[in-house]
DNA sequence: ATAAACCTTCCCATCGTTGGAAGGTCAAGC
DNA sequence: GCTTGACCTTCCAACGATGGGAAGGTTTAT
């Protein structure tokens, strides 16, 4: 069970073995190892990364990101303070990921136990599920700019 | 501030202009109000739907699922029962990415804490990240299928 | 040897998203 | 009035991520 071909490892992992040549060719995955005849073999191990690939994805994640992500582990042993450093970065973003999540997921129970239909002419639920965008309104911003006090952001 | 050109609804819910037209183009969102002259008008109201695509994208829920959420909130005025049945298996789905989320927090906090480099040859934290894919293997089922005593699974 | 189920590479289609062109509108300053 | 700059419109092209399918080679069971 350790060698495997792509099939397998797709279906192991998940991932559809379209996405995995294609995860290999942008370099996301290092090259697979090659039998004679040229088939593609994985490993275990592989499989695990392969995994983690699909769940990132799933929840969102960008190819850049998870490459810096898979990067933490494969550079640990050299540079950790760096790595550290970049780890409490993801670690932030992470946090923020979920808590918007579990609002939405407290939105939508809310709506599920609280606004049964025909009840109310509004459940305005979505109030504060928006995610203020700035600390200074943009809204602000644009209207400065407008009047020509402040420069249009650059690019 | 309550109407508004499309630049402004867009700097203030984080989606771009082009995206709010392409969403009115698809449905997502309903036909914006025009002006005599053709420009599309939003209230704040708007900005509150906007804010929650974008968010939602942001997760990575698709196009439909935020189609469907934002149905449960349109539709809340009729068949109670639907919607709640509905919001329940949003929120089933919500909580299963809550806790990968979680889990891979968990996993990269490890990583900074505990892994700083030049300790040992090996630190699998991506063991467990990879999340299970079946109840009964597949690769079970793979084996099984290979030897022609199953079905192959249908379309 | 044949067949079924793999695998390979290559090209094309889709979807969400962004960029840019060509042109109309609005508001401020002359 | 007229000009100018920042806005808006529609349309078309392109991108990255993903999947479908063709054309052909390999492996395995019978």
């Amino acid at each position: 069970m350790q060698a495997m071909n792509i099939g397998d490892a797709a279906r192991q992992s998940g991932v559809s073995a379209k996405m995995i040549r294609h995860y290999e060719e942008i370099g996301l995955i290092p090259r697979a190892g090659r039998t004679s005849s040229g088939y593609r073999v994985y490993s275990r191990t592989d499989l695990h990364v392969l995994g983690f690939i699909r769940q990132a994805r799933n929840l969102g994640f960008s190819i850049d990101r998870i490459r810096d992500l898979l990067g933490l582990w494969r550079n640990k042993r050299r540079s950790s303070k760096k790595v550290k450093e970049l780890a409490m970065n993801h670690l932030q973003e992470l946090d923020e990921r979920i808590l918007v999540l579990q609002q939405i997921r407290q939105a939508i129970a809310h709506l599920a136990d609280h606004c049964h239909g025909d009840e109310r002419p509004d459940c305005p639920i979505l109030d504060g599920l928006a995610g203020d965008q700035e600390p200074i309104s943009r809204a602000t911003k644009n209207a400065l700019r407008r009047r020509h006090l402040i420069a249009k952001k650059p690019a």
